[in-house]
DNA sequence: CGGTCTGTTGAAGGATTTCAACACTCGTGG
DNA sequence: CCACGAGTGTTGAAATCCTTCAACAGACCG
């Protein structure tokens, strides 16, 4: 290969300034289930709001710990990651700005059932439960937009549960780069890069299999044109083949 | 073994007559997102519901077909099961009653993403999925009641994926009988017995293994004297043991 | 420029699937 | 009432996919 290895991800750093309370109103509209409140609403709930600002790598709460916030993404990428106990991880999900994480049922203890871990440098809108929880009952539109995310998860989950039990690691893998391209993808010089960083642990605890495992399958992709890959990234030379190998 | 190897489960079958309208009321009154409103509006409630009957082996709809009502079992067992092109079946969930199934999202197409069937001879009341929504917004109790249960299934769909990357099938069997004896769990002569029809293909679906595998462990945990278990029933004799072996 | 982290590759071993044959149970109809 | 057939469950053996262990190579960081 003629083209150098290095990184071709853009920078996620950002200055603590850039997390500021300024942004905050706009980036709250920008939340799935505000973007139906009018000005005063927003404004309103954009109080109860705070906003914090974490590395990369940094985790922002752990598995286990008391569930105390809900929080919303709003520049960065987040995971999502379940721990257990022979050191194997789950990674659950990976989140983008929009979306947003902690944990809900108060049926239940308040614990946080993974553990949230910043991917870029990221900026993160957090609001008490208790708060968010009144404020469901004070707008049921807001209270029905939060339900239908969430029976999307659900189904999105429930759908991972196929491919878990039904299809190989090649095609999950395929089926999780075009999920990913989806949503992180970005035309480019290398062809549709991820912008992410995404190792081959990484990629391995989204689809279930281990890292030597991904890796192989990996270079094969890539020895195939299909992808190209380095450290820490992924381009896609060629979306609709991976499809194909994805379709069951 | 002495004993005879007929089924110990119970009758589910009902004349149509017992899934009458006299019943709606009552019933709807246990689901967990009504619990909580007063006979006023619960009354409201009833009239938009209909019921209807099933017999065991019945689909209720299928996979792929457009999505218009929202249901809950009120008298036996419902599995959602979704098929895949190379003839696997997943089995999603087995409802008890007082659980909801049917589409939510208005986001996405209103297309079912899973058959449900009758486990048993079933009743099952349904409504219409635009007046629910509208239900939604005018009852934020109700709304924040179904957001916790979808919340709490997400919750649980999550735990399975981490089953199913990082656990043994027989974990993985150990741990939904477990489950199961907590939801269907009936102590009798048999020991505390699962009171509903259960194949060695509906436990290979659960945990997302081959029916060969399921007889083969379940064949296992009888010589061990752990379960007992005959054609399409399970009765479990020592709880704490199975536990054991799904502790990771 | 050396150390560390990430990714690659090979080979052996293990868990599970698949194919195949057989046994048991239950319901149905002779 | 018994016999038969279909559906369900059991068991063995070979094949497959994937994991694990191990060694090494390339990239990034100070």
């Amino acid at each position: 290969m003629a083209g150098r290895k290095t990184t071709p991800l853009k920078d996620f750093s950002l200055g603590t300034h850039r997390c500021s309370v300024d942004l905050r109103l706009e980036k709250l509209s920008m939340v799935p289930f505000f973007t139906d409140l009018d000005e005063g609403k927003l404004t309103a709930i954009n109080q109860q709001f705070s906003a914090a600002h974490h590395h990369a790598d940094e985790t922002i709460y752990h598995q286990d710990e008391r569930a105390t916030m809900l929080r919303v993404v709003v520049h960065g990428a987040v995971k999502l990651v379940r721990h257990t106990m022979d050191g194997k991880d789950v990674l659950l999900d990976m989140l983008q700005p929009g979306d947003y994480f902690g944990n809900f049922s108060t049926t239940g203890k308040a614990i946080y059932s993974e553990t949230a871990r910043a991917q870029t440098d990221v900026c993160i809108l957090s609001i008490r439960m208790s708060n968010f929880r009144s404020l469901l009952n004070d707008y049921p539109e807001v209270a029905v937009a939060v339900l239908d995310i969430t029976a999307d998860r659900l189904q999105s989950s429930r759908e991972k549960i196929r491919h878990l039990t039904t299809l190989t690691v090649k095609k999950r893998i395929a089926h999780i780069l075009v999920m990913l391209s989806e949503k992180f993808g970005e035309q480019n010089a290398y062809g549709l890069l991820l912008q992410l960083p995404l190792s081959r642990k990484d990629l391995a605890d989204m689809v279930g299999t281990s890292s030597e495992t991904a890796s192989r399958i990996m270079s094969d992709f890539q020895d195939q044109d299909i992808i190209k890959t380095g450290r820490q990234w992924v381009a896609i030379s060629d979306i609709n083949r991976l499809a194909d190998i994805a379709k069951e």
